[in-house]
This record gives C-alpha cells, structure tokens and sequence, in this order.
DNA sequence: TTGACTAGACACCAATTAGTGTCATATAAT
DNA sequence: ATTATATGACACTAATTGGTGTCTAGTCAA
C-alpha cells in the first residue's frame, strides 16, 4: 500500500474505518502485538499489518519488538492537527445555533 | 470520481488537500460558483467540479442553481462528527501533559 | 533440535481515485 | 439571432488502494 516514500498525513490515516478501529483497540490496551490485532477483522494479517504502517507514517502509532512480536503503541498526538482544524470551522456552526437562538428569542 | 451510489463519509471527504482548501474558499466567501471555485487550482473545471461533488454527498457543501451558475455553499454540521471522534482522544495528550505537569512540579 | 508461532518482505490483483478532454445544454449578453 | 459563458454528463486513463497468498527468518517451547 504506499511503500515508496512519506507522504501519508494523519487525515489520509483517519479516513479509513479499519484504520479508526485499530486505532480504538489501541486506546484500551496500552499496547498489543500484530496478531492480537488482527483478530477482530475478517482480512488476513499482512493487511492490519499495512494499515498500520500507514498509521506508523502519520505518527498515530509506535511499535517496539518484543521476541518475536511487535507491538503497538497508540500516539494520539498528531490528532491535535485534526482538532485545529475542525475547530476552526465550529464558528459556522456555532453560528448557526447563535442564529436559532435569536429567532427564537424573537418569537 | 463515485458516480454510483452514497458511502462517502465526512472522513473521506476531507482527507483531500484539494476539497480542505475548498471548504476555506467557501469559509470566507458564503456563496461561490464553481468556476470561481476553480480558478485558486491548476486542475480542470471537471475535477474540481468532482471533488465538489464528494463534499456535497459528505453534506459539507449545498449548491443551488442561480441562472446558469451553481452556486456552492458551506455547511459545516458534518465537522461535529469528527470533531466528536477526536476529542475522544484528547485525553490521551491531556494525560501526556498531565504526567508531564507531575514531572516538572515534582522536580 | 525440532516444530510451532509471529511477523516482515514480496509479488500480484481488482477496484477506486483523481485527473483529463469532449460534447451537449441552458443562460446571458451583444 | 448569434455568440460567449457556466456547467453537467460522459468516456477514458494512470496511479493508488486495499486486499490476497507465499516465502523467509527470527524466537519460543517441548
């Protein structure tokens, strides 16, 4: 899936389901090896295998090995990026609601 | 570009550069036709045109028809999703930050 | 030390994506 | 009435994506 160079930003990373699942399982373990993750879905391992890559190349994930494991970390910190940029456009919606509000005070 | 059916998620539609840049154009003018819409881009009218298409099914874009123009327009409601998604993880770098609080005040 | 387990590295494939160009149509302007 | 503008609708293409299977190597256990 993307084995030439960098390039994978966190909103590409987040796009895709299995990606967030993983993603998910991670925050409630505090670390778990490729074959544990696999489990939950139905594609083989050598496919949660590059979803996580692609989640290493953002930053979301940090592996380490451990004997013959490799285990995975979750790195939420790239997601700030996210969070910016999402906040940025809550005025509109907030305004929308600040509009609601006046027309229902003016009723 | 998903001529067929729905299944375009609000993740998908701003994992591309080009439809982020889109939603500040439309952030800052209220109402643009898709031929102004095209002109900041080196690409054609036709996938610009496309990518609105993609924004449009995610519910970040309404269009309506004003002569022979169509006009596009911002709606930000969809963002609370991944808005939501996200702050789920916030605790994570809060508890990064506050383990680092503990750290320096310990010091 | 033999065998089972975990995972990386490849090669391969089908479906999708992001772009292109062309043609048709509706509207506006001269 | 004619011409220019704005866009939709298609057909096409190259690159990317998300998945597969196989082979190899390191590690753990009996």
């Amino acid at each position: 899936m993307n084995e030439k160079n960098q390039a994978h930003d966190v909103y590409v990373a987040i796009a895709d389901p299995t990606r967030r699942k993983l993603l998910r399982l991670l925050a409630e373990e505090e670390e778990l090896p490729l074959y544990k993750l696999t489990a939950p879905f139905q594609m083989g391992r050598t496919a949660v295998s590059k979803h996580l890559a692609i989640l290493k190349e953002a930053g979301l994930v940090v592996d380490r090995k451990v004997g013959r494991e490799t285990r995975y970390r979750i790195n939420a910190d790239p997601l700030r990026e996210i969070k910016d940029w999402v906040s940025f456009y809550e005025k509109f919606w907030n305004h929308n609601v600040a509009l609601l509000k006046n027309l229902l005070g003016e009723e």
